[in-house]
DNA sequence: GCCTATCCTGTAAGCGCTTTCAAGCGGCCA
DNA sequence: TGGCCGCTTGAAAGCGCTTACAGGATAGGC
């Protein structure tokens, strides 16, 4: 017998009370006589009662999904956010949909629309593109929104990694190997997190004592070939630098490269400090010294300061995570003939 | 005037119109005359109305979502299987509800019924712990399933990669360059492709008139590090093999390491083939020759199928995609001096 | 033995949408 | 002028669930 997939009307009549009764027992929301409860449970057992979320979402207003907005979950940044947040979520019975820039020809607006439609309880922004202005679009929704290393000061909530102490980190290690001409790889424009970055690399380089050359610093990178090719430039440079911080391990990839094709070695001629710290830095050659965000637990705050607001508890408005720095073998200390020119 | 969202009544009075007549220049379903629906448009526009997913799906009893369960999404092999089938779903105005197993403490049984009681209007199966007992449970749910490289024959519709003949490609290029004793690292016990392609390794061995040795099929191996013991194992071997056949990319990168602590060096000492063709075969060193497997494609396919059913039309009950090899440089040929024992 | 407080349970009104059914309205032909 | 037809539109009944609200028991107090 091709029975349908049973509904409360089926569990209620099969165990001869009201559809609100089991609608008690499933909820738990008000008391039910322990007999009752008993037979409704094992009606409910017997007809494998699945509640339809949907008709739920319906009726109480709250469809018990997350949205999470990301560029790319090719990119093991936000794959790990997006661990971090469905691990919190989940926990609270919460369900994350994703929302993949990448997957888009079109702009991201219509992501949202998706996600909206869908009517998501929350929204957690770690696209990378955010823009100010597209910030403020997702902020006048009626819904709450917290953004993960997303621009300043323009969302109700924020988890941010502190990318001026993480940039700080990568440029003091370089220097107390004695590296003075440091450059710089930055992240593409547009990036919010990108002036960060570039300021703890300023800021640092002048507590240091070191100059601040701007033709160490490259901008409009947007690819580990933009990357590779950048860092060509600099490496032909009659100054060339001896150390390069760059703005993700991806770019540091592209680096990897450029210094090969120039002859030269890993660190013994440049050193490199990338910038995430994601799984390959172990596995590539030598292996990437890079500063360390702790992703998994950013995706998880994020999700917990949504489900806070939801659960209508304050929030705090920002979270500032702290940044390590993971020293690996792409890092050495300057030698005196490394001025080769 | 902090005005709710809009619902599709207040589109309807706005425009002077019934709820009905909205909702068919929302979905196209009916004729309406153009005056009228210019002017439930220009309303639709002017109140910012989104049409209410839940609702929508409560009435229609489609959800236009599709479930997607993987074991990992930090595995950049199921990144992609996400990525295909949400471009393919995306395209049909779809939304991909992810399950991920490493997730949750608990068994996979508890993310299927989140999905279901999300209903999802189909289901894709794509997670390598499938056992056959849990395909025959989920093959009794009674809406579509379709999975990837799971086990054979237990689901009305799947995609799979031609596992014999991917392991097939991979053993006759370390043939081709002299090699004769030629390891296997299995996948994990449980994980249903892994007989496959050690059937097709033997089976390749043997139209090659090399024989079949034991000794050199490693099992039971589940992380990074056990490929690395397992290697360092076979190293040490009085007869040890000069070329390894991974059954993917990530014990490939275990037996890397193995081969270096070992002072031996890839190709030259040892020549190493993995199975997949992720993104960081590139950026290793040597970079990795590999058995690649279309998994976006797969993704694409797969949604594809379900999306088929779904809309009524028949669709094949079996994809077998095609691999083919990537040689890089972690393969190269026997060298005499090779038998170091 | 009557009245009130306490439990438990059922009735019914939505939640926001789709879809059947019927009705209104010109226009056409006879 | 009456009747029929095709086109457009509205009324209303759900989709499966939650949640006031009210009512029927039962128990306790006097």
């Amino acid at each position: 017998m091709a029975t349908r997939t049973p509904r409360i009307y089926d569990v209620a009549r099969s165990a001869r009370v009201s559809i609100a009764t089991v609608s008690r027992v499933a909820n738990g929301t008000a008391r039910v006589d322990e007999r009752t409860e008993a037979r409704v449970r094992r009606a409910m057992e017997r007809l494998g009662y699945r509640p339809h979320a949907l008709a739920r979402g319906l009726a109480t207003r709250r469809s018990h999904t997350l949205g999470l907005l990301i560029t790319d979950i090719l990119d093991p940044y936000f794959a790990e956010i997006v661990r971090g947040a469905q691990e919190r979520a989940e926990s609270a019975g919460y369900v994350v949909l994703l929302g993949d820039a990448s997957v888009h020809t079109s702009a991201e607006d219509l992501l949202v629309k998706r996600l909206l439609e869908r009517r998501v309880d929350g929204l957690i922004v770690a696209s990378s593109r955010t823009t100010d202005a597209y910030a403020a679009q997702l902020a006048s929704e009626d819904i709450p929104v917290v953004c993960i290393n997303g621009p300043l000061g323009q969302f109700a909530h924020a988890v941010q990694i502190d990318h001026r102490k993480g940039a700080r980190l990568a440029v003091e290690h370089l220097a107390s190997l004695g590296h003075t001409r440091i450059a710089h790889i930055t992240g593409a424009v547009g990036v919010p997190t990108r002036q960060e970055r570039l300021a703890g690399y300023r800021a640092a380089l002048k507590d240091l004592g070191l100059s601040y050359d701007p033709s160490l610093v490259i901008a409009g990178v947007t690819s580990i070939a933009d990357s590779h090719d950048a860092v060509a430039g600099l490496l032909g440079l009659a100054a060339a630098p001896t150390a390069i911080f760059a703005f993700n391990d991806r770019w540091a990839i592209g680096a990897y490269a450029a210094v090969r094709d120039a002859g030269l070695r890993i660190p013994a001629d440049v050193s490199v400090v990338g910038f995430d710290d994601l799984e390959m830095d172990e596995w590539v050659q030598p292996a990437l010294t890079s500063v360390r965000q702790p992703r998994r637990e950013m995706g998880r705050i994020a999700a917990d300061v949504l489900l806070a607001v939801l659960a209508g508890e304050s929030a705090s408005e920002l979270v500032v995570v702290e940044p390590s720095l993971v020293i690996r073998g792409s890092t050495g200390t300057r030698r005196a003939h490394a001025d080769r020119h």
